[in-house]
DNA sequence: TTGCATTCTGTAGCCACTACAGAATCAACA
DNA sequence: TGTTGATTCTGTAGTGGCTACAGAATGCAA
């Protein structure tokens, strides 16, 4: 099928599809005789599985990796999870940051109230208070 | 002083001073005879203030409009805390979407265990199922 | 055959920096 | 005064993961 077909199948732009070809990062389809990409349902299904890992929030290069060794040597639990699991903490991580900076914003947001003040205490205090 | 000294007073990395500048982000500073820029104690501060704002995760654009507001018509509240606000729905919404996430992760890797297995239930999944 | 949809390649833009190259200037010391 | 090393300067290119074009070619239906 074209990259159209492939698109819609897969969930995946068809500008990015391109991109994800260039990039290495999929093999590259057949051709027509015209030069269209013809993608076989094993492409389909390679695509499908990038767009849930990038879902998932997974890197590019994490991808590779995974795509790699699920091409190579089968599917080997231990190497892909073990990029999971990093993956995993990383986004643990960015929740506790965030969570934080919610706080923060929050209390300064709190101070504001919804009085028609001249100064702005979220403003005064960002000029002038180191901040957690 | 100039732009290292700047830079260790502000926490703003002598790359990005620059940087901000080139954006029009903060105002341009005095310079030497030779070229060197000069910053003063009010620019200063205003690089503190636009990397608090950076901390908390606001975009340049609207750091951009809280200065421009705090420049010409003093520190209007509602304006600022409009933006404020606007930026803390994102961050619980991406909050919102790592923990979904978070969620998903722990039950695919939970799925691969410690065991040496040939074929990862991970890997698996993401290449079957759709995910939430 | 006309006209619209799809696809092609290649390039540039987005964000918020960061990392260089290569030149100039400055400050301290012999 | 000469020299060394630190700092600063401008400009450009790279990062990630796309997205948005331009301009050409092809495909397909009325």
């Amino acid at each position: 099928m074209k990259i159209g077909a492939a698109s819609r199948l897969s969930g995946v732009n068809v500008e990015t599809i391109r991109y994800y070809e260039k990039r290495g990062l999929v093999n590259e389809p057949d051709r027509t005789a015209s030069g269209r990409r013809l993608f076989s349902d094993t492409l389909i299904a390679e695509l499908r599985f990038v767009r849930r890992c990038r879902e998932m929030g997974f890197a590019m290069n994490d991808i590779e990796d995974i795509l790699l060794t699920a091409r190579t040597g089968g599917t080997e639990c231990r190497e892909v999870s073990s990029v999971g699991r990093r993956h995993l903490n990383t986004v643990r991580n960015k929740i506790e940051t965030l969570k934080k900076l919610e706080a923060n914003l929050a209390t300064l947001l709190d101070q504001c109230g919804e009085d028609d003040q001249c100064s702005c205490p979220m403003l005064d205090t960002m000029l002038r208070d180191p901040l957690t």
